[in-house]
DNA sequence: TTGCTCCTCACGTCACGTGAGGTGGC
DNA sequence: TTGCTCCTCACGTCACGTGAGGTGGC
């Protein structure tokens, strides 16, 4: 398949596979006799498994080094110990984030509920800040944010 | 207070401080006569609402336009819409990362899992990839990633 | 006077986006 | 022949990092 079938199907952009091209992810099984670039399905699951180590946060230069080590004379003992070090410390930033995400909703939650009470204010107009600062239904747990932004 | 300590109670780079001024997000109390930027605690708390719009995924540009909102004559009903809409948009964001962090996090459990498995392996080299490919306790449900990266 | 912090350029980085100008392939 | 896709430069973007070379302030 060519460039942008692959690109489609693995949910990235054209220039991105190119760019990992160039940093050595990746590169076509062949070449068109015009110099178009063509791919199989291997690299389509290649592709795929950029995509995840990325999301789990790692940076292009460490993912390539992890996919050529299994094509390098490494050992691959070496890669197991380095793919658990790698995973078990992504695991332990993603619960990090999974909490913070959490108290994010939080505050989102919280933040809209008193922008809600703002909209039904008495004052329909609510032009002044100060006015908003009095709203009866302005708990004293509001949201730093909420109390910089509108004060 | 200095920039530097300004910085450090924020948790942000001096360089992120002066590149937030340069964007119009803050701006110094006033300057020392040797040119210093000299700070109070509106600017710490202005730099807690960035943190936070930042977290959120705001970019810097809009967090501006928030800023600046409040303090052009803008009517705060506007503000609170405009707020209201970025607040539910990125609540539902942050829901959907919740539950991608959720499937990453039970990926990478399992993917520790194996590998933990692969050190086990009878095979003390375990150099082959195909040799891994072999080991008894590798399931069938072994996430694509591993899959790819090992074999 | 010695250190530490601050200052302003200004180029570098990461992961691409976005044209410009041209060509392949059905 | 017309469109669509592809090609290679090469500069732009975002949010800073990182020196270079110099000065403020206790």
């Amino acid at each position: 398949m060519q460039i942008g079938e692959l690109a489609k199907k693995a949910g990235v952009s054209v220039r991105a596979v190119r760019y990992y091209e160039e940093l050595g992810l990746i590169s076509p099984e062949s070449h068109s006799q015009g110099g178009f670039r063509l791919y199989g399905d291997g690299d389509l699951k290649r592709l795929g498994v950029i995509n995840f180590l990325k999301e789990v946060g790692l940076s292009l230069g460490e993912i390539r080094r992890i996919l050529s080590a299994r094509e390098s004379s490494a050992g691959s003992r070496e890669l197991v110990e380095f793919l658990f070090g790698a995973f078990r410390e992504k695991l332990g930033l993603v619960e990090t984030k999974l909490a913070a995400l959490g108290r994010m909703k939080a505050e989102l939650v919280q933040a809209l509920e008193i922008l809600e009470s703002c909209k039904d204010c008495d004052r329909s107009a609510l032009l002044d800040a100060i006015a908003c600062a009095s709203c009866t239904k302005m708990s004293e747990d509001v949201p730093a944010t909420l109390d910089v932004i509108l004060h």
